[in-house]
DNA sequence: AATATAATTTATAATGATTCTAAAGTAGTG
DNA sequence: CACTACTTTAGAATCATTATAAATTATATT
């Protein structure tokens, strides 16, 4: 999430995020930009699960957005491409602010993910291929749990 | 599943199968009997949702079972190492009849999975490495779709 | 072979994440 | 300001899965 700049100064984060839903099509609601600053205003990949975000909305923000709307920006969010959802169990979904081509690590004890650079993980090599199908993506999850 | 001898007559499956659940502390029961064969008596992995094996035990069997011992039934069998469970959408879980590591294809359109033979991978190397955890398992899932 | 026991099956209810609905509220346009 | 389309919202509906508790069955015991 880069900084713009408009007329020489500094955009607030807040102008970027209406901004970005704008010229996505979508309204710039005060639930969509609070979402939006929670989500991509960070220095770091970001990795939640709806109740994850909702209870940060509670902890964090002054304004009520219903778990309807939660929903339905994290999935419009999705749709956009700005976020990326991580399948790691069948009990909840998790979201990734990274969505880029990259893999994860996964604590298996607290469900915690990091993210794993291009460059930690050597080029995969499919050595078989599927007559009349083209490989869309590959996606690697590396369980790890404590090494005591 | 490899079919063993007694008396120097070749078992039927369905005492193979009364033998392996007696061995892992399961009374073998005729719902699990009947689930045994349809999920292990043949020749090449099978990839299942529970849903997928209610309308098997349907179709192709005589004896009711009950929705809640589909479940129990996969449940134990998973404990005991006889199946594998595969993460490949939020909805739904998915199980492998292979338990060894291995990695699949998925078709996206029809969530169809593919066994990845070891010797179709190259091996994957993680470069990084977690400070006090260790690497319980490596789980690759290669998206495909139709090339055309 | 009948009885006692503990395990298993079953129908049904409960759970919990997610989606749907339709009414009330809000942003953008003129 | 007024209009229209888009959004938000509370609450209901959905659907896979799990829990419950009563009936059934496998196995050990007599």
């Amino acid at each position: 999430m880069e900084n713009t700049y408009k007329l020489g100064k500094k955009m607030k984060n807040k102008d970027v995020f209406v901004e970005k839903l704008r010229s996505s099509g979508l309204r710039p609601t005060k639930q969509r930009i609070q979402i939006s600053e929670l989500l991509f205003d960070r220095k770091n990949t970001f990795h939640f699960s709806i109740d994850h975000l909702n209870n940060l909305l509670k902890k964090k923000t002054k304004i009520k957005v219903s778990l309807a709307t939660i929903y339905n920006t994290v999935h419009a969010f999705k749709k956009k491409g700005y976020l990326k959802e991580i399948l790691i169990n069948r009990e909840k979904s998790y979201f990734d602010t990274n969505t880029s081509d990259h893999h994860h690590f996964l604590n298996v004890k607290t469900n915690e993910l990091i993210d794993l650079k291009n460059e930690d993980v050597e080029k995969i090599k499919i050595k078989k291929n599927l007559p009349g199908k083209k490989i869309k993506s590959i996606e690697v999850i590396v369980k790890v749990e404590n090494s005591n």
